[in-house]
DNA sequence: GGGCGAATCAAACGATCGTTTGAGAATACG
DNA sequence: CGTATTCTCAAACGATCGTTTGATTCGCCC
């Protein structure tokens, strides 16, 4: 069961396999790396990845739940501390949803890589991997609405899902860094996600708050 | 160098290939969807790639150049009419930026495809990539923040091009209508679209309106 | 310390990939 | 009509893919 102590420097086959995959899924895709891209990497034989995974594609299934479990509980502590208080602000639930997906592209791990990753598997539009996703993040999505339907009394309920689902869309867009705004050399990488969260939240606040005209039913 | 006229029942052998190839990477990627599904689903040869277009990464190329030279023309035609009037709105240079976009998705060809295959580009996340879709887009996007200055005269440079980063990340999630709002069955496409278009414009007409603080430098 | 399951390894499997070839059919043009 | 050019086609190329195999090594426990 245990990992002989002196087959790797520092981690087990598993996690190695997994840095592995995630760096180089977010950098050629999933089908783009081979496993053996990946098991050269990892230093480990090829082997290694159908006897610890069964599949590449219960390896991509693995990739996935390790950083989504983080995400979804740090986003749901973060939105349990502030809901329902009477100080909470439209400004701290925007916060707690959007600050642990962009922290998850500064940690010092491996992590990095993964929210690319995650912004390619949108990309994928896959069937199967977006009812994963959904069953993943339905109820997280479902809690942040009632927070925002509390904060914004005057918004009708499918309002406030088009307006979440676009700060989500700017949200993706930001954590994989496709922006075309380039890091200045004197701007550290942490100071640089850090302006791009707060322009973020800024600007998903003004869009969230603005007056609706929701009855307008769209004729063209 | 004209394609013979029964050869194919509608179009050329050129660009039936492009259109089939259209789908089959929005569908299945760049390295998923092989040249053997895109010629069998264009009823042409598996050679006719390679002698028509020299490679799978030429024909790539050429799937971009086709769409983006369109998408191209009417965002700068569309801000053409409006840039510089007296009577012009943030609302409408945002109009002239998004619509067309939203646009492709709804027109009656093979264009549907194409959108999912520019959210895919976007997070394949290639450099080379990249640095072709910048050329053909930089241009466009120096013209719009222009007008966006003179309709934001107190908003700073820097200011405008992160919150034009913002909309274009929204906007290009919304293209590939990765969105959580499932259409309603008695919600018809174009109208459905009509709707995502609005709630963006007004959307991104509240973000980029709100007050600056733009001199705070980051800390933390 | 001998047996046992877990883990790693080199090697090979068949399948599929992008690309090339060379012959044949269709078209253009003198 | 005959030649030249353009295009299509079936077949095969070598490379690489995900996966499997069988032997070997390692750590653990009775």
């Amino acid at each position: 069961m245990t990992a002989s102590p002196f087959a790797s420097r520092e981690r087990t086959t598993k996690e190695r396999i997994l840095g592995a995959a995630e760096t180089l899924f977010a950098t050629h895709g999933f089908a783009g790396a081979s496993l053996r891209q990946v098991t050269a990497a990892a230093k480990v034989n090829l082997a290694a990845v159908n006897y610890h995974f069964g599949s590449k594609d219960k390896l991509i299934e693995e990739v996935f739940r390790r950083r989504l479990d983080e995400l979804n509980s740090r986003r749901l502590s973060a939105l349990a501390r502030i809901a329902g208080q009477p100080d909470t602000k439209l400004e701290d639930v925007l916060d707690a949803y959007i600050r642990p997906a962009l922290d998850l592209s500064r940690t010092d791990g491996g992590a990095a890589a993964f929210v690319r990753v995650l912004a390619r598997a949108y990309a994928e539009h896959n069937e199967t991997l977006r009812r994963f996703l959904s069953d993943n993040y339905g109820h997280v999505l479902r809690q942040f609405a009632t927070e925002f339907a509390r904060q914004l009394p005057g918004l009708a309920k499918e309002d406030i899902y088009w307006r979440l689902d676009i700060v989500t869309g700017a949200l993706t867009y930001a954590m994989a860094d496709f922006g075309i705004i380039q890091r200045k050399n004197d701007v550290a990488e942490r100071d640089h996600r850090e302006q791009a969260a707060e322009h973020l939240i800024r600007f998903a606040a003004a869009g969230m708050r603005h007056p609706s005209i929701s009855s307008s039913t769209a004729t063209r």
